[in-house]
DNA sequence: TTGACAAATAGACGAACGTCTATATAATAA
DNA sequence: TTATTATATAGACGTTCGTCTATTTGTCAA
């Protein structure tokens, strides 16, 4: 993979999780499953939006997506999180880049 | 610290860090010190449009400056660098978080 | 099928952002 | 001092972004 092309995933990443709704969504989803309603109910923004921010996690596949009935769940994906970062410590050669991030 | 404190800081290092531009520059003075004219010609923008970028990086504490006669040089702050990113990972529990970051 | 609920989408609006040109500031040389 | 060079700042302009309300889509129960 060329460099530009490293650079640019770094960018998305980095676009990706540069709002505070989204990173407090990233929170409240990094352990468990949660329905849209209930992210919605546990801030302070609208359902709307909330979808709008999920759907832009979704699109740089930081979150899962699980569906039963009605609702949708929704959960942090953390070995992606943990890959970006590795791959943004990489990209400026930090000693050793970070620690779970190994495959390129 | 508060986590939501913590989340605060990580969204500041993910702005900081979220364009394309920003991130060419860090990539270009990650481990070397630039003169702002050298990081101009190496780039397709303006002068001042550098200079705008390097001091969006140095009001997040990403970049190191050094004077010297007419000309002002810049380098990546690679520390700070390496404890964003483990902060980052950190803040949404990976195994471990980034090797290089171990203060709280 | 109809009604109720959950989530996604559309469209509007203001704020923030990236870039530019023009100009100001600072340091050196003549 | 005056001219020259390097960088920073000011202000304008178009684009992107986050949020909202209104509406649509999808799923289940009666």
């Amino acid at each position: 993979m060329t460099e530009s092309k490293r650079l640019c995933e770094s960018v998305a990443f980095a676009k990706a999780i540069a709002d505070s709704t989204r990173q407090k969504i990233m929170r409240y989803c990094c352990c468990e499953w949660r329905s849209v309603g209930e992210v919605a109910d546990h801030m302070s923004v609208t359902q709307p939006t909330v979808s709008h921010h999920l759907a832009v996690l979704r699109e740089a596949g930081l979150v899962e997506i699980r569906s039963e009935g009605k609702q949708t769940f929704y959960r942090l994906n953390r070995e992606r999180m943990s890959d970006c970062c590795g791959e943004l410590s990489r990209n400026f050669e930090l000693a050793g880049g970070a620690r779970t991030a190994s495959k390129s």
